[in-house]
RNA sequence: GGCGGCGUGGCCAAGUGGUAAGGCAAGAGUCUGCAAAACUCUGAUCAGCGGUUCGAUUCCGCUCGCCGCCUCCA
């Protein structure tokens, strides 16, 4: 069975053939770090993060690189615009570096809460300043960019190429209509490798052609490059980044490598408030901290994972409460197995169980189909959704027999196993070692069982209302009460 | 103006040339002291109009609506 990937070059999907058999190099756009993430950026890199943990559940070794820029990125156009963090650094008076240090630190904390691996290497822009410089000046030495004023530009002309990535024409863009051609520039849609700062400029660095700083784009051919070779598999970004950051990064890296740079794009779709784009330039984003504040983290990545990577997503909070209920519904499924597995049980079910394997041995087939094919996560939970309720048709039973709670095992095994290659899972927080509400809820449930006994309902209702108002959420089985944390 | 994408049941969301996964919500039933959870059952002809085809939601064309990129953004 082989695993396909739309590749944005050719739009088409195709089989993934690893450079190297085994191995799999990715790299991918990472965040310009002047600001908090958002729901915008905890799509992208949780999409990514289930092609990663996906990747290596198939059994390949995977070398994944997330850059961090640290400079370069500005603010506008790409010629009158300001460095972001600098602007950002100035207006709270701070240190460019201080900031810089301050959002990459909340970065990787809001990523770790959603439960996203970490890239194996996050490199940051500002300490591969050389092999950018390196990368410039070969470049130049083969006449695909030139100086002009301190500047260095991409000649994108000298790359007949450009625009394959994005299936562009550049005669046929709105390319310099505002600014039109600035000073030095040849052609409107040629790009800066290097801006000359003058001694204002706090971020710079000595070059061959001035004390400058490196234009945005440079640093992804750079540090991919230097990390995962020349060419490499697979190279990720969200769709905004197609164009021109994108294009850019194939024009550089190929006009000097005279081979292929990534072999295969992935573009991830963008989230959108109210039809619109969500992003930091317009202000509307809402922040990952606030995400999870009001959900969870483990129901807003099911919200991530609940739609394709590629296709747009319209955030709501209504629709992320509605995905939460939809993962509460996989937990309860690992909740019920675990409770079956308690109960007194008979011996035999062989046949049931068998049943059962078969089924677990259907869905997880179902899983990998999705995965395999550009990675539907949606349709990859669907696959799990059928067999909690498989699952679930077994332990609502009263009572078990010893082959099915053997096999209702292995289903809820799989079920947390499937998940984890989502990086989602299903159980339920373990309370610490301290943690006194599990005896006490056992407690009162216990206290109330006798009150039910009395037939004292008023009293034992009063209990589970409680209970509630405090997130205990009681249910009653045959077998006896049993009770679960509400969700959120 | 150029390029690309989207429009699937009340909502979210997959998908296929042969009469539409899954989830949420809703209704009915089973279970329960009552609930909750679970289980069973019920519901869409896929924006509109043409065309290709034995047959299209899926292919092509047009129309309408929406979005992205073409300037920063995952």
């Amino acid at each position: 069975m082989a695993l396909r990937i739309f590749n944005t070059l050719t739009r088409q999907k195709e089989e993934l053939v690893p450079l190297q058999p085994g191995r799999v190099n990715m790299y991918v756009c990472g965040p310009t770090v002047y600001d908090l993430p958002h729901i915008g950026h905890a799509k992208s890199y949780v999409s990514f993060d289930g092609v990663v943990r996906y990747l290596r559940h198939r059994g390949y070794d995977v070398l994944y690189v997330q850059n961090i820029t640290d400079v370069g990125h500005l603010t506008d156009d790409a010629d009158e615009g300001e460095d972001k963090v600098l602007r950002r650094a100035r207006e709270r008076r701070i240190q460019p570096m201080v900031l810089v240090e301050y959002y990459m630190r909340e970065y990787f904390r809001c990523l770790d809460a959603l439960n996203v691996l970490r890239p194996d290497i996050s490199p940051r822009a500002t300490g591969h300043i050389p092999e950018m410089i390196d990368l410039i000046q070969r470049l130049i030495e083969e006449g695909h960019a030139y100086v002009a004023e301190g500047n260095v530009y991409f000649d994108v002309t000298s790359f007949p190429q450009y625009g394959k990535l994005s299936h562009r024409r550049l005669d046929e863009q709105e390319m310099g209509r505002r600014v039109g051609l600035t000073a030095g520039k040849r052609h409107p849609a040629d790009f800066a490798l290097w801006k000359a700062a003058d001694p204002s400029h706090i971020m710079r660095w000595n070059s061959p052609w001035g004390p400058g700083y490196p234009g945005w784009h440079i640093e992804c051919s750079a540090m991919s490059m230097k990390y995962l070779g020349e060419t490499f598999d697979i190279h990720g970004a969200g769709v905004d980044n197609l164009f021109p950051h994108n294009e850019d990064e194939v024009a550089q890296s190929e006009a000097a490598i005279h081979r292929p740079f990534a072999r295969i794009w992935m573009h991830n779709g963008t989230v959108l408030v109210d039809g619109e784009k969500m992003s930091k330039s317009k202000g509307n984003f809402v922040t990952i901290d606030e995400g999870i504040q009001r959900h969870g983290a483990m129901r807003l990545r099911f919200y991530v994972m609940n739609s394709h990577y590629r296709s747009p997503l319209g955030y709501t909070d209504a629709a992320v409460a509605e995905a939460g209920r939809a993962f509460e519904r996989l937990q309860i499924a690992v909740q019920s197995a675990a409770r079956y597995r308690q109960l007194p049980a008979a011996p035999g079910g062989d046949a049931e169980a068998g049943a059962l394997r078969a089924q677990i041995e259907r869905h997880r087939q179902a899983f990998y189909e999705a995965m395999d094919d550009d990675f539907n996560t949606p349709a990859a939970l669907a696959a799990l959704f059928g067999l909690a309720t498989e699952m679930n048709r077994v332990t609502a039973a009263p009572s078990a027999s010893v082959a099915l709670q053997e096999a209702v095992g292995q289903a809820s095994q799989t079920l947390l196993e499937l998940g984890e290659v989502l990086g989602l899972d299903f159980r339920p927080p373990a309370p610490a070692a301290d943690d006194l509400v599990p005896r006490l809820v056992e407690l009162l449930l216990s206290l109330r069982q006798s009150l039910r006994q009395q037939k004292n309902y008023a009293a034992a209702d009063e209990i589970r209302f409680r209970l509630q108002e405090l997130g205990i959420i009681v249910e009653d089985r045959p077998e006896g009460p049993t009770w679960r944390r509400a969700a959120g």
